[in-house]
DNA sequence: AAAAACTATTGATTTAAATCAATAAAATGA
DNA sequence: TCATTTTATTGATTTAAATCAATAGTTTTT
C-alpha cells in the first residue's frame, strides 16, 4: 500500500523500521476514480498528495473560464496546492484525477507533526522541496528564453510515459499555448526530420 | 555586517546567541561593484548568496546571444544558480550586480555541515524554499494562463521598489518580451486609466 | 565638456500564435 | 450497438508580439 511512497523516500533518506512505523502512521490512503477531484477551487488545500499509482493534474481556472494546467503528478510524484496548503487560504488549484488512481496523503497536522518528531522526515522535505524548486526553475527558464517547438520536444523527451497517457489539447495547457497551436507543431517538426 | 541576514533568518526562525554565533562563523562577507560577477555559465557555482544592501539579477544567454533574466535579488534576498550548486554541474546562469552590493553568501561545504550541526539551520532552509517554491509556482502559473499586461501590473505591484531601480528593458526580459513591447504596454495602460 | 554608451519610445513590417469554424476519427457510455 | 462526447487535425482569418529601423533623451565615461 505504501510501497512507492516509501521506496521513494528511501532513494533519498534511509530510514530504520521504526522510523518508517512512526511516518506510516500518520500518512492515509486513498483511492479515486478518473475524473474525481481531489480538490476544489475555493477549498482549503488540506494534505500534501503522493501517487502511488494513476495520475493527477493540477490545474486554474481563468476569467474565460479556461483551464491552465500547472503541474501533472504521475507514479511517485507529490501534487498539492502548497499555498493554500501552508497558508490556509483558499485554494487557486483544482486538482483532478486523470486516471483511477492509489493516493498517500499527508495532512497538514500531520506534516507538521512528523517534521518536528522525525529529523529525517524534516530531510527529506527540505531535498524533495529543493529538487522541485529546481526543476520549477527550469521549466519556468525554459518558458521565457525556449519557442514553443522547443519546449514541446523537451517535454516530450523529459515526460515519454506521460506524454503517452494524457490527450494532447492537456500538454498544450500545460505548456500555455492552444491545442492547434501544438497540432501544428507536431506536423512541422515530423516533417521536418 | 550580518545584520540584514540575522533578522531575515529570526523572521522565519527565532535564535539564540549561541547559535547565531555558530552560523556566522560558516558565512563570508563579499562587496561587489556595479557589473561584476559573481557566477559566470560554465562555472560551478559554489555559494548561495543573500543580499546585505545592492541588487542583483541571475540570467541566461540563448542561442542567439540574447539574455534572458531569471531573477532579481534585492535585499533580503537569496540568489544562486541551485541546480549547479546541489550537482556540481556547470551553471546555466550568469549573476551579476546591478548595483553596489554587499552580500552574505555560504559555501557548498558550509551549507551541508551546518544542515547537519544546526537543526534550526534545517527548519530555515526548508521554510525558504518552501516561500521560494510557492512564489514561482505563482509566477508559472501567471506565465501560462495571464496576458502580457496583466503580468506587467502584477510585476509593478509586488516590486515597485525593483521597479524603480532597474531599466524597463530589464523587466522586459524578465517576463520574456521585449523593449519595444513593454514600452507599448506602457502606453496602453497608462491611456486607458 | 565632449564622446560614447545606454535607455525608452515610436513607426512600419513581418512573423507567430490565437481564434473561429468545420470535419473526422476515436473513445466512452447508455 | 448506437449515440454522445472527446480528441486531433486542418483551413481561413484576426490578433498579438517580434523584428527592423530610426530618433531623442539620459547616463556614464574619458
Amino acid at each position: 500500500m505504501y510501497d512507492i511512497y516509501f521506496a521513494n523516500f528511501r532513494k533519498r533518506v534511509p530510514l530504520t523500521y521504526e522510523e518508517e512505523a512512526l511516518i506510516k502512521s500518520y500518512l492515509s490512503v486513498k483511492k479515486v476514480r478518473k475524473r474525481q477531484f481531489l480538490l476544489q477551487e475555493y477549498d482549503v488545500c488540506r494534505s500534501v498528495i503522493f501517487v502511488e499509482h494513476g495520475l493527477l493534474r493540477s490545474f486554474s481556472v481563468d476569467a474565460n473560464g479556461s483551464e491552465h494546467i500547472a503541474q501533472f503528478a504521475a507514479e511517485g510524484w507529490y501534487i498539492s496546492d502548497l499555498f493554500s496548503f501552508l497558508t490556509e487560504e483558499p485554494a487557486t488549484f483544482n486538482i483532478e484525477a486523470l486516471e483511477n488512481s492509489e493516493l498517500v496523503t499527508i495532512s497538514k497536522l500531520a506534516h507538521e507533526e512528523l517534521l518536528e518528531k522525525c529529523p529525517k522526515y524534516e530531510i527529506f522535505s527540505r531535498i524533495l522541496l529543493t529538487d522541485a524548486y529546481v526543476a520549477l526553475q527550469q521549466r519556468m527558464n525554459a518558458n521565457i528564453s525556449k519557442s514553443l517547438d522547443e519546449r514541446y520536444a523537451t517535454f516530450v523527451a523529459n515526460y515519454p510515459d506521460i506524454t503517452q497517457r494524457i490527450p494532447q489539447h492537456m500538454i498544450a495547457s500545460y505548456m500555455g499555448t492552444t491545442p492547434e497551436t501544438l497540432s501544428r507543431i507536431r506536423r512541422r517538426m515530423a516533417s521536418e526530420k
